[in-house]
DNA sequence: CATTGCTACTGTATCGTTACAGATTTGAAG
DNA sequence: CTTCAAATCTGTAACGATACAGTAGCAATG
């Protein structure tokens, strides 16, 4: 055969499998080569040449084999989403994923979600990914302070963005809710309210929006002239029987808060609970401010005063920064804040 | 050079990469094909030289490349999870991928969520698997009596399994939640405290699962002599503000119920708020049994009488399914139904 | 001693794509 | 009539793995 035509398909392709570059090359007349280079807009391919190649590939649904460019280039197009198994205690991880599937559906990028068990190592999925090159982009949350992980994906390069912030000196992405603002406005409207003896449902000191939120209580405290009732017998990570009990010992004490700030809505739901076990009621004995990423305490406990966090949202804004971080956008620039707003009330529908 | 030795690779394989077949070629002076059958435990390799080659294999760290395998035998190892972006509403996602993850954990899966939104074709996701051989297995809810997607994928021989059933003959790996018993052991309750007038706030009509709930629910009232009210102008997939603002004006009619059964833990929230609206008071003037696949009916209004939907368990259950179809168990062998159980109320820790 | 059959191993081609290094044509410049 | 450059196209090799069709060596068979 001559060499002239040798890249030529003389053969037309099976006709049942997919369309590959090689059924476009038969079509057209053209080489392989060609058609790859036409179809990414190369400089040195007629434009003519371009149309008729993009016109077959629309016309037959061409879509590139992922593995093939996987292989050849190393680019996965996956963004791996890293998730503690534990963080649906949160039910954090739905709307997340949604969020996130929402900014990937217009990009070649697929969503892979991989686990890991808060119990063993954080940093295993993580090298795991480094090691078999799994991810383009890889999500993590529950960012510390200092964070090893935060760490290990800048040292190897491979772009990433964080849920959280993270104190090290690297700039890095990241999306984050404003905890410290959040704390903040809570203890301001509890101390609007008359309250002045105050506790915090605060997250794990080893996360870094602990001191977020603690920084934005005590500030509160000070500018609006309250008090501070320790309560750090239990965090937003422990089970909600945990946090009840604490919680009922406390309101029982000499030492009963009279406001309170929550830094997680399902951990408002087990405060409540403590507080009626000890005889107390919301709005008379106490006021509460929550943290909330659903609606069910609006709804059922209309009297708490909620500050919702999307984290839809969040998921968009996170899906936006790791793709930025990968196109090789400055971190500095995929840096975002989510600010802290109070829910109205449910409207009351019918007869308002 | 000899060609008895042109498959050895005469370089060491450059270190900063990872390890690839050639790598333990090299290490163990085997030819590359000898190393693949080795590592798949193929008759024909030597006992002995299987065992060499898995021992540096491990030292090494050697994993196969994704894109490698992938390209050459078709096999994606991915099971893709086929989800409505509207699904998170009943928060419902994220115990789901939190079960399927435990068990694609142990084996060589990735889970992919693949969205699509529900005003849109639901094919479409399916098409793109179909076309583009993104996985390996597909797991899908929200199925319908004659569902279009259990057809094509059934069809073209992708292996799946749907959260719900069908009812169009083709027997199919599947996990479902009970719904028939479900509402039948609801009316039983509702019965037994004295409701005789009795509510149901369905699924929507065109799912399998609402024919099997509003089964159940009509067995109940024959079996244990009630009434049925009407309410169909609202199902589980409204938002909150319309089933609220329908069931206040029904609860305010003559046709009043005094026995809720509400198919959703969501629902029943919306539920709760408009009987309250009407100034009706829950085991006052009405009792409800709820599904709910969280807790927080049980700890804000423990006045509900909830059955568990554990979404993780089934998360669990439809990996397990999808993996065993993938490797050619009867789809028969792969159905499973969970059992409805009502919830114990939360304990009262302390002083019980 | 040739044949057969078995065991244990190996080379080649291929999946679909792209980087790279040509190759051909055309037209303008010298 | 060269020579050169630009424009446009093409072949080859490679990414890592595996299916397939061998081959070499050796023992048993007739």
């Amino acid at each position: 055969m001559d060499n002239k035509t040798k890249n030529r398909p003389q053969t037309p392709p099976p006709d049942g499998g997919r369309p590959t570059l090689k059924t476009i090359a038969f079509m057209t007349g053209l080489g392989i080569t060609t058609v790859s280079r036409a179809l990414k807009d190369a400089p040195d391919i007629g434009a003519e040449t371009k149309e008729r190649v993009r016109l077959v590939a629309k016309q037959i649904g061409y879509q590139p084999n992922r593995a093939g460019v996987r292989l050849r280039t190393g680019k996965t197009n996956v963004i791996s989403l890293v998730l503690t198994l534990e963080e649906e205690i949160m039910g954090i991880t739905s709307p997340m994923v949604v969020g996130i599937t929402e900014i990937l559906a217009g990009t070649p990028y697929h969503l892979v979600v991989t686990p890991y068990s808060a119990v063993k190592d954080a940093l295993a999925p993580i090298r795991y990914i480094l090691d078999t090159g799994a991810a383009d982009g890889v999500i993590i949350s529950r960012t510390e302070p200092h964070d090893a992980r935060v760490a290990l994906l800048t040292e190897r390069g491979l772009p990433f963005v964080t849920h959280g912030r993270t104190e090290m000196g690297i700039v890095h992405p990241y999306h984050d809710f404003d905890n410290e603002r959040f704390a903040y406005e809570a203890v301001r409207k509890l101390v609007a309210r008359g309250r002045r003896k105050l506790v915090l449902l605060e997250p794990p000191p080893h996360l870094t929006f602990y001191s977020h939120m603690r920084a934005g209580f005590e500030r509160g405290l000070r500018d609006f002239q309250a008090d501070a009732v320790g309560f750090h017998q239990t965090n937003i990570d422990h089970s909600l029987v945990e946090i009840r009990d604490a919680f009922e010992i406390l309101m029982r004490s000499e030492d009963a808060p009279d406001g309170i700030v929550s830094g997680s809505g399902s951990g408002a739901i087990a405060l409540i609970a403590g507080l009626e076990m000890a005889k107390k009621k919301l709005t008379e004995d106490c006021d509460m401010v929550s943290k909330s990423p659903s609606d069910f305490l609006r709804w059922l406990r209309p009297e708490v005063m909620t500050m919702y966090e999307d984290i839809r949202v969040a998921g968009r804004e996170l899906a936006k920064a790791v793709i930025g971080h990968i196109d090789g956008q400055p971190p500095e620039t995929l840096q975002s804040l989510s600010q802290p707003e109070f829910q109205p009330p449910i409207t009351r529908g019918l007869r308002a």
